[in-house]
DNA sequence: ACAAAAGTGTTAGCCATACACCCATGG
DNA sequence: CCATGGGTGTATGGCTAACACTTTTGT
């Protein structure tokens, strides 16, 4: 939607096209070199922040929207994106006048106001999926009704629009123990990496700190990674060995679930 | 829904009270002496079993409406219940012709024919919940468009309507995760129970054989369980000691999660 | 030579696992 | 006394956790 013409066929229309009542929020977690943020985006003419969403085409898979709307923010496909919870609680959510409020707000853009009949003033409930990616891959399309998006550390987020803060706070909790049950890191991490960076990885998205030796000894143990002979050039100071990923190992473990009891 | 009159004025105006496109289904696990059961109705003039259902009224909360649905069948309250995951990617959940098919022969009971512009023959995904019940404490109450209903054995699924076999699948996986990390049987064993009972649940529920002294030994170490001096009389046997859960250990491993790493 | 970062091995304690015999009860 | 089911303790191995010094590299 990058025109007012296309605003307003959804504001009218989308009804048609898409399903009402139920829309996917996603919780970007963008990793780079020991911070762990995520995108938010502000729409139109609003002060306080929200996730990234979108709606459900009529046409298409509940998986292909979530990955279509999150291949619209960030230009990126085959990333890892999980489903985790559908939120219909809050009492954002229940009252269509507060959601109504806020339409009107963003659409106001286009001079157009929602009714108390237009489908975006229905009360909608929303599906929360969650994705990893490495922020610095990401080009983050402009949209239209966006006025500006932000890359927010996940300790430093501010109080956003509808549920969206209870919507990351149980993203975050399902990332960091889906964690300790699957590997992470293929997408966060070119195809040789060091140590130094699989371990910063692990330590800034779960919030905590891991012995080096037990943590490398637990990765070869399970398999997950395999030392190079090749080492990398950091600059002043002694050069770590590469490792790589054990595809196989890897894609089991996502599937059968390995335990990495730390 | 008891009378023609009601299910009419649900086929032509429910879309009035209840949100469109999003039903719930639950997985009922029965439990009771070795066995794990799951409820299963039959709608109207169908072959096919199907999962308990309903749909969420516009004016209370997901987590109500979950709830409200499960004192429907049961008619009990306060039980083990659980969102698992939203479903929206099976072929039968993108074919409208398909769902409308189904809804009219359920309701050619009612000699009333679903248009393709009514609301029960929109596309519909669904949230999934799974509840724990001793199936011994269930009445199920009976429902005017359900023509029976039964409980089935989890390793002994029909082929069920739209994609409930694949629901029952993942609730099943959810379950026997969950339950690894959380404490289960407050609501499915009496208040003082034997060590072969609870013994018996985590078998049956899990699939799998464990060491009765280990067994014990976890759930005393973990201080989940209280051995009390009191012994149940069971016949021409030696008489087993009562056990109770420690209600305290019990909610906040609930909340906070405690390996049982058998 | 110094600063910064990476590499490396051992030990102790805990916990999961495996395993078999005796006891109580009612018929 | 017999059949059935319940109660109980120990030993082993593996895994987690804790811990500090040396090596490399560039300036």
């Amino acid at each position: 939607m990058n025109t007012t013409h296309e605003v307003l066929d959804f504001v009218h229309d989308g009804h048609k096209r898409y399903l009402p009542h139920l829309s996917i929020d996603c919780v970007i977690f963008g990793y780079h070199q020991h911070q762990l943020k995520i995108l938010l985006i502000r729409y139109h003419a609003h002060t306080k922040w929200s996730l990234p969403g979108g709606f459900i085409a009529r046409d298409e898979t509940l998986t292909q929207a979530a990955s279509r709307i999150l291949a619209e923010k960030t230009q990126l496909n085959d990333l890892f994106l999980r489903q985790f919870h559908t939120f219909g609680d809050s009492p954002t959510r229940l009252n269509e006048l507060g959601a109504r409020q806020v339409h009107n707000i963003t659409y106001s853009k286009v001079g157009v106001t929602i009714d108390q009949n237009n489908w975006l003033a229905d009360r909608t409930l929303s599906i929360g999926y969650y994705a990893l990616v490495d922020y610095l891959d990401v080009v983050v399309k402009p949209e239209f009704l966006v006025d500006e998006y932000c890359w927010r550390d996940v300790n430093d987020i501010p109080p956003l629009l509808f549920d969206h803060n209870e919507i990351i706070e149980t993203a975050l909790l399902t990332l960091r123990s889906q964690m300790y049950q699957q590997p992470i890191g293929y997408n966060l991490l070119p195809d040789k990496f060091t140590l130094p960076e699989i371990h910063a990885l692990y330590e800034t998205i779960l919030g905590r700190q891991f012995d080096r030796r037990n943590f490398r000894k637990k990765l070869l143990t399970l398999g997950l990674i395999r030392q190079l002979a090749e080492q990398k050039k950091i600059g002043p100071h002694r050069s770590p060995f590469l490792y790589e990923f054990d595809s196989d190992t890897y894609h089991r473990s996502l599937e059968e679930g390995a335990v990495l009891g730390f």
